[in-house]
DNA sequence: CGCGGCTTTGATGTTCATCAAGTAAAGTGG
DNA sequence: CCACTTTACTTGATGAACATCAAAGCCGCG
């Protein structure tokens, strides 16, 4: 269940030079002394779909799942945010409610601001607006183009991409922990749960990939690459 | 070829009710004076990818594509921008650079100001921020939107859903003129042209549109609606 | 007029989703 | 803790959807 944690001091989070670092002393305090961090178990549901918006959120640590229901037609796996990532990206200063579902795929800690409050700094502090702007700018831009991305490819290059965004983007490493099913893999990169899999099981008989369970270890970046980049 | 027009007083454009509605008489005026304002012809490119930015656009009258080049596999046509529409949507705060090119597909009147200004005019003016703030912001939400719909979609339901979206986002009219090449939309919807005009020919013969050209006329919208939602 | 790009249709082959069936793993209640 | 249920994973077979190839008509343009 997730839980509120001791508050530790703005001053010394990671989040403060990323976006904060204008902020003026008297405001700074005042996201100290309002804000909230809290810490969310693997699976846990941060933010559902509908649920009104009224905090201005974001990560700390830990990887969070962005998805929305699409009715009768399944998932949408959006895309996932890896720390310093702002919640809510896309609607939280333009929609009412939010339009993905957030939940934590590794244990995760989160900071609240109240939106309320940050709409003011915004007001207030131009230098701070226009930071936000350009933070949020190139979040959406990420966005965007890993969606391009993944969308022009053939399946073995949607495979072979998402397994170098795991190694380059999240994990930093050639080996890492699935943080999903592979269910889940198919409603992030637009393909059916058998065609993750049987990728993955060809991958591995061409000595590219290991695999072992939801752990995989990127054998051959270079194949990887030229699969991804000609796939 | 593109070239500049009267000025008109930002008095009496439709973008100041839009975004510059709380702007001081006295900012409003620096952008009154050093905006200009642009003519494109059909086919004209306003914006080449990887050109620097140093303007804030916006389209006033018009209709422009979004596209980039993506090396030898082609052209990844990415949205259009309608009337009131921000330029370089993604870019404009976040890059030094443009990332997309940008091509009026129909004759477009717009308007630049120095992004210095703009970025000027943030800091000084904290309403201002919030507004753009929540306008970029739902910018890239539809635009993200629009790719995903696409995207889940088999090929009978993309040409249904762009039907619909210049049936209702473009031109208001179940008849509308294209304002592309079927190649184009190819580009826009991911498939190939052929299957582009395979479909289109299949819709003419199943009576639910009717086709002269690039003349298109939906003829039921309903059934239209039924193959974009379960296609 | 002739060239190149756009449009159209048909034929063919590849890619991918779907169906089926079984194993393994993980959660659930007695 | 064990039987039971459910969910995840895996492989193979099949057919549908889609890309590709080919050929011809059309249209605008130098």
């Amino acid at each position: 269940m997730s839980r509120k944690v001791n508050i530790n001091s703005c001053n010394v989070c990671a989040y403060k030079s990323f976006l904060f670092s204008s902020l003026h002393a008297k405001d700074l305090t005042r996201v100290n002394l309002t804000k909230k961090e809290m810490e969310y178990d693997q699976g846990e549901v941060v933010i559902r779909q509908g649920e009104k918006i009224n905090k201005f959120m974001y990560l700390k640590s830990g990887l969070l799942k962005i998805s929305q229901d699409i009715g009768t037609v399944g998932n949408q796996f959006i895309g996932l945010a890896t720390p310093l990532d702002f919640i809510g990206l896309l609607s939280v200063f333009s929609q009412e409610n939010y339009q993905y579902t957030i939940t934590a795929v590794e244990p995760s800690s989160m900071c609240h601001i109240e939106l309320e409050l940050m709409k003011e700094i915004v007001k207030r502090d131009g230098t701070f607006a226009l930071k936000l702007l350009e933070k949020m700018s190139s979040m959406n831009e990420a966005i965007l183009r890993n969606r391009l991305q993944i969308n022009r490819r053939n399946l073995r290059g949607r495979i072979a991409y998402i397994l170098l965004y795991f190694c380059r983007e999240v994990y930093q490493s050639n080996k890492f922990v699935l943080p999903v099913s592979r269910k889940e893999i198919g409603e992030l990169i637009n393909m059916r749960t058998e065609n993750v899999i049987r990728i993955l099981s060809e991958f591995r008989k061409d000595k590219i990939i290991d695999i072992s369970g939801k752990e995989i270890t990127i054998l051959d970046t270079g194949r990887i690459q030229q699969i991804c980049d000609f796939g």
